[in-house]
Parts: structure tokens; sequence; C-alpha cells
DNA sequence: GCAACCAGTTGCATAACGCAACCACTCAGC
DNA sequence: GCTGAGTGGTTGCGTTATGCAACTGGTTGC
């Protein structure tokens, strides 16, 4: 069942019925940037995110198709969250977002060097760039 | 005062705690593609957005920098919700949330006509197309 | 004067969030 | 085997945000 019925058929409304709160988009990033694929590495964000929201978020993505979790071959109790083509397709959405926040918003300019040579990098390379890491989750991810 | 501390300096985590909820980018929306500027035209949105929630997120736009608000000189009792620049500039992530929706979420195909072909437009015309959207809109908003 | 319109505000029930503790299970080392 | 660290969560509970409906005080057009 498709869950059920939309606020509206807008196609922005409709995107934010699943990634419009603050925590969604976190945890992605952490997927797509910092290389995370297990429960217990999305916990560590710098946001510190509580292990309730996380499953929470982790299930409705999964049922909304952005992730698939599959068994960990080498630990039979780890699990393995991947982006689908979906979820990979939010990419270009999570760069605009951080370019924004890096350019209107006055805090970002406390960020540290590292992050910020990550966030350089992929606003000066633009689409190509981001091509490139979206082709690079593709085979991590075995989409 | 510039608010309470954020979670964290990521920048993708900053602008989410600016419009990082499931109405803030909708009336974003509306003052972006749908000429509404009061507040009794912020309300009739599709989605039914309630009064006091609207009248938060507005404060909370204003509060940040991305919406100015003034009054109309034809009618003592109206406000007018203006986007800056920094307002502006997030034109091109609610574009790229529409085309993610249209192009992943099925129930899109539901859009009525009339959007759809809006949407359409700002598609195909890419970039270009965004560019001349955000300079009508200084020049309507008086940026 | 009066109805319609304006931008909100208020009160209250329900849902979501945030925190901390807890759980069952698995794995590596001894 | 036993133990201690690590796994993906779940549960309870207090606080905050949301959603709904009614209401307010002022303005405008007729």
């Amino acid at each position: 069942m498709p869950s059920d019925e939309p606020r509206s058929y807008c196609p922005i409304n409709l995107s934010l019925e699943i990634f419009g709160d603050s925590w969604t988009l976190l945890v992605l990033r952490d997927l797509m940037f910092a290389g995370k694929r297990h429960f217990r590495e999305l916990l560590q964000s710098d946001e510190r995110i509580s292990s309730n929201i996380l499953a929470d978020r982790l299930a409705r993505l999964v049922e909304h198709g952005v992730l698939t979790k599959s068994d960990d071959p080498t630990h039979k109790q780890k699990a393995i969250y991947s982006l689908t083509e979906k979820g990979i397709a939010l990419l270009p959405i999570v760069v605009q977002i951080g370019a924004w926040g890096s350019r209107w918003v006055s805090d970002a300019k406390k960020l540290d060097a590292r992050s910020r040579k990550v966030l350089r990098e992929l606003q000066e390379g633009g689409p190509r760039v981001w091509a490139e890491r979206m082709e690079a989750l593709r085979a991590e991810h075995g989409a």
C-alpha cells in the first residue's frame, strides 16, 4: 500500500513528504559523502541524531525506495543501507542545499577545514563533479 | 542575537535549520511561482496550511533574512512579503526538488495540466530559464 | 453603518521529537 | 564455553511542534 493520501499532487510537496524534515537529508548526506553504511555509523553524526529517529527515517526511506537494506555477509548482525538510483538522484539537491548554506548562512564560516575542502571541490567542479560522485555511488551501492 | 546554537556548522544542516520542514519551501514555492504576496493568498494553497503555522513560518523567514515584510501602500491592513536576494537564491533548490518529485514519485503523474506545463518549461529550459525567473523576481520583489 | 476582508492569535487535542535506558543477539579473544 | 565489546534497534516518558477551529481588532467598499 502506497501509504495514505498526499496533501497535494504538487511534485514539490510530494518530495517534501518524503524528505521534508530536518533529519532525512542529513542521513542521506552521510551516505553520500561520508561513506557511512551502517546504523551505528550514521548515529555518529555531528548533529547527534537519536537512535529512534534514525531508525524511523531509515525505515521510511526504505519504504519510499530511496534506500535498500541488506545483510552484511561478514556479520550476521550487521545491516547495510544502500542508496537506490532514486536516492542517488537526490545528490544534486543535497549539494545545492549545502552551497546555499555556505553562501548565505554566516555560521557556515565556522566549518572545519576538511569539510570546507570537500565542499569547495563539489562547488567548483559543478555538475560534472556531481555526476562523478553519483557514478561512484552507483558502483559502491550496487545500484 | 542570531538565535541559538546550531546543531552543527555543516552548511547542509544550517540550511535545514532554516527551511528543513514540510511547510517552509511550499510557502516559498507560492511566492516564487504563484505570484502570491499576502497572508491570505498564501493561506489558499492546495496543501491547506493553517494560519498559525503560516504566521510562524513567515516570521521565521523574515527573521532569517529570506523574506521582508512591508506595508501595502494601497491598504493599511495589508502586509506584503517580498523575497530577498537570499530568498531568490533558493529558487534552484525549489526547482530541483520539484524535478526530483516529478521524476521519481509516482503520484506526481496526477498533477493537473496547468501546473505540469509550468514544470515542464522550467525543466526543459534548464538553468537559463531559472535565471530569468530569478531576474523577474528581483524586479517584482524590489530586491 | 455594515458586511466582507485583513493579518494574524488563542486554546486545546494530537502527533512528533529528544533523551536515556534497555534489549536480544553476535562475534572475537581467552 | 565465558566474557566483553559491538550489532541494530525498542521502549518509556517528558517536552515541543502541529493541526483544527474559533476568535480578535482593525480596515475597506458600498
